[in-house]
DNA sequence: CATTTTCCGTACCGTAAGTACAGTTTTTAT
DNA sequence: ATAAAAACTGTACTTACGGTACGGAAAATG
């Protein structure tokens, strides 16, 4: 990594932390090139304007994301061949992953955008939209592929349902911030999987 | 109500309808007197300052929210004397609700606090933590009568079970947001929905 | 009719986003 | 080693916003 990108990275970690605890318009950019040394020429040589900023950011999330997803259901997969108990593994090792981060998950990139969506331009909107919009093309697969094997107990959309669990991710960060306990959102993800498993699961007699 | 009270009620009329789409510290109180027809000394005569129109707002919300929901389940209640049936048709009745909405769900004052928290003080924090909090007391005791005739099918935390209907609603918001489709919300609710259907309803063979 | 409530007008302060632009240091390629 | 490109610095300025201060006026109310 060379010295801008460096620069560049470091000023995005910065703005992120406060961006997520107290929102995009109240993390100042003094405030950011004084945690990181730099001076205000400094921050409009890597970034524009505060869109371009935000539009980094979201893609750097975004994008890591992506990699956490891909992570823990490869594994999940690694784990058992059969795609319905794969997810069900797959949503424990969220769920966990989710429980272990030190101070609950500081917040989503694409639930801040929505929240003040008119404040970013077309492309940063787009960006969230086709994210949120990729995440339910892999659910539904994974979906598609389980219900093959196992008739759904009950008539439900499944893009419906690979949306419910970005649904869940977003509803269970908004509650975990607001009643303060990081485990609402774990909690919900394996409620989730509560969901999934009675869905498909065939009974046990 | 008063020429004041009417006043005051149109100020955070005008302020609801930008912060939730912009934003909170996006929309500048030169916009919402300007829209409202007031000078900026008259908005500081109604509110302090932009914390105080913060507070207000909330509780107004929480309160709008703790009505709808009471109409709602106690028109359930009064179409159906069983406490599973009646919360399915209250789903159901939610969910239409949500999907006649004209523009899709505004959003949420709640989840707008909770990603700016830091930029507001205790009391608000608090009013938000209350409100969450009672909606799960609501629930919780809906689900405790449910689970007392309907065994439930998987072993699940009822607390847990209240919180996901906040959850949902939540996440739905942001879903349809993001992706632009209203629809999103009130499918999501439908979900939570034959989620409870699986999780309680005795199969039928 | 007196008083309180509900505003208006004006002038001002501090902070933040963003612009402009010239100059300087640091990297990197040749 | 040196030229060129990249990564900044410094200063000065503009605009917009949140908020304060304070005197006064119109309008509702008892």
């Amino acid at each position: 990594m060379s010295k801008g990108e460096n620069t560049r990275e470091r000023l995005m970690d910065i703005a992120q932390a406060g961006i997520l605890s107290k929102g995009f318009w109240a993390t100042s950019i003094d405030e950011i090139i004084a945690e990181a040394g730099i001076t205000k020429s400094g921050f409009f040589y890597h970034f524009k304007d505060k869109n371009e900023l935000a539009r980094a950011l979201l893609e750097r999330y975004i994008a890591l994301e992506e990699q956490l997803f891909d992570d823990i259901f490869s594994r999940a997969r690694e784990l058992h061949d059969d795609p319905l108990h794969a997810f069900m593994i797959g949503l424990k090792l969220l769920s966990e992953t989710m429980a272990d981060l030190p101070n609950g998950h500081p917040g989503c990139m694409v639930a801040t955008v929505c929240y003040s969506e008119r404040m970013f331009d077309n492309e940063v909107r787009d960006l969230n939209r086709k994210a949120v919009l990729a995440w339910r093309t892999r659910f539904l697969a994974m979906l598609e592929e389980i219900a093959e094997r196992y008739p759904p107990r009950d008539d439900v959309d499944l893009k419906a349902v690979a949306d419910m669990m970005s649904s869940t991710a977003e509803g269970g960060i908004v509650m975990s911030k607001a009643v303060g306990d990081p485990k609402v959102l774990s909690q919900q993800i394996l409620l989730f999987r509560s969901y999934i498993r009675l869905l498909f699961l065939p009974e046990s007699h």
